[in-house]
DNA sequence: CAGACATTGTGATATTCAGCACAATCATTC
DNA sequence: GAATGATTGTGCTGAATATCACAATGTCTG
């Protein structure tokens, strides 16, 4: 309702009621009642309603939730109703495959500079940026102003990178690396690890 | 303690574990106390112990958890002290990615099929794989008992792929469709989207 | 080998999160 | 314009999860 501090998976819901309203939005429906939106979005309606309800009201009773309304409100809170500069660090196989993807490259979650410590790599290019050395990491930093990583580099490399990141002002990394990174509490990291989801699957095998 | 359906972050939680167990172990330590697998794997002590609890007594008092034998129950537990058979769905750039990940090409989780729905990419190759039409999804998955499958076509097509896979048996999917899978209640599905992720994580910048 | 010390496993407790149920409210129909 | 039907927002309740605290049990040292 108002700021008692909201649980952390109300926040990753609210992504996907987004995704699901965008879809509801494409297919060309204009209202939208939480029984829609959490039989795609696979909760329950009462769960969607106390979700959004955290933030305001944002639904008119007997209708439903007006679908553009909702989509710019949960853009607002979760702030990505504007642009963000991402820096990425590792331009293994991964990095260009990050560098190339679509969303990456069109949306607003913009890749604006490439990292690599293999002197190798340095001054090669990866798409249309070229890969700057670690040295240049705090100057593009500040120089862009950016406030989030994604890391792509050796599970021996990570913390090592992060330390780095964080040092330089960083606060959300996105990893890719299999560790847990130590970081400082106002530091947010997300972790994506195919393996990981892998083995939490076959237990259930 | 015995079968009494384990909380699925828990079981989220042991691949962490295994993690931290392997990087210990690779630094040449044989011995772990909960606190310092709970430090490294970013959750108290307590919660540590307790997760373990749930499938049996691996410690020794005074001492520590055995790092090899905890590691060896662990794998038990999760299932994957055995390799496992996967098929990849999506030969796109993602899916081209996934195939020259190392993981999947030395690991436990072997890709032994790719599939794709585009005539122009069947009968070329990928990796060291060729391009499968989707008419064998049924062939190959009963032929190699395949389990799991790995999702990686557009939003748009994923729901009606992950139709057919079901329906060949697979029981669990890794989605990295930006969309919630409609599936019967015991398939397994996780998603990977990094920009969900990045959406999350900028709502506390 | 006895005493000091460290760490586990777990019952009890606290906290967080999800589901329920209904009053409040609005569109729509007749 | 009143009656009907649908849906929201939310206090309350119950379930799930995390934390605490300590007895039990082992190691290690002198």
């Amino acid at each position: 309702m108002t700021q008692t501090s909201v649980p952390d998976v109300v926040i990753r819901r609210l992504t996907t009621y987004l995704q699901t309203l965008k879809h509801m939005a494409q297919r060309g429906e204009h209202v939208a009642s939480s029984t829609e939106i959490g039989r795609w979005a696979g909760v329950s309606p009462a769960q969607v309603r106390k979700d959004l309800s955290h933030f305001g009201e944002f639904g008119r009773q007997g209708l439903g939730y007006e679908i553009g309304f909702l989509c710019t409100q949960i853009e607002r809170i979760l702030k990505i109703d504007q642009d963000w500069r991402l820096i990425l660090v590792g331009a293994g196989a991964l990095g260009h495959a990050l560098m190339n993807y679509g969303a990456f490259v069109t949306g607003r979650f913009q890749i604006v500079a490439v990292f690599d410590s293999d002197p190798a790599k340095v001054n090669t290019r990866v798409g249309q940026r070229e890969i700057l050395p670690m040295e240049r990491l705090a100057e593009i930093i500040a120089e862009r102003h950016v406030e989030i990583a994604i890391l792509a580099v050796p599970a021996t490399a990570a913390q090592h990178v992060a330390d780095q990141l964080v040092a330089c002002g960083v606060r959300s990394i996105l990893s890719y690396a299999p560790i847990t990174l130590n970081t400082p509490r106002d530091v947010h990291v997300r972790y994506i690890d195919p393996v990981a989801s892998l083995q939490t699957m076959t237990y259930y095998l």
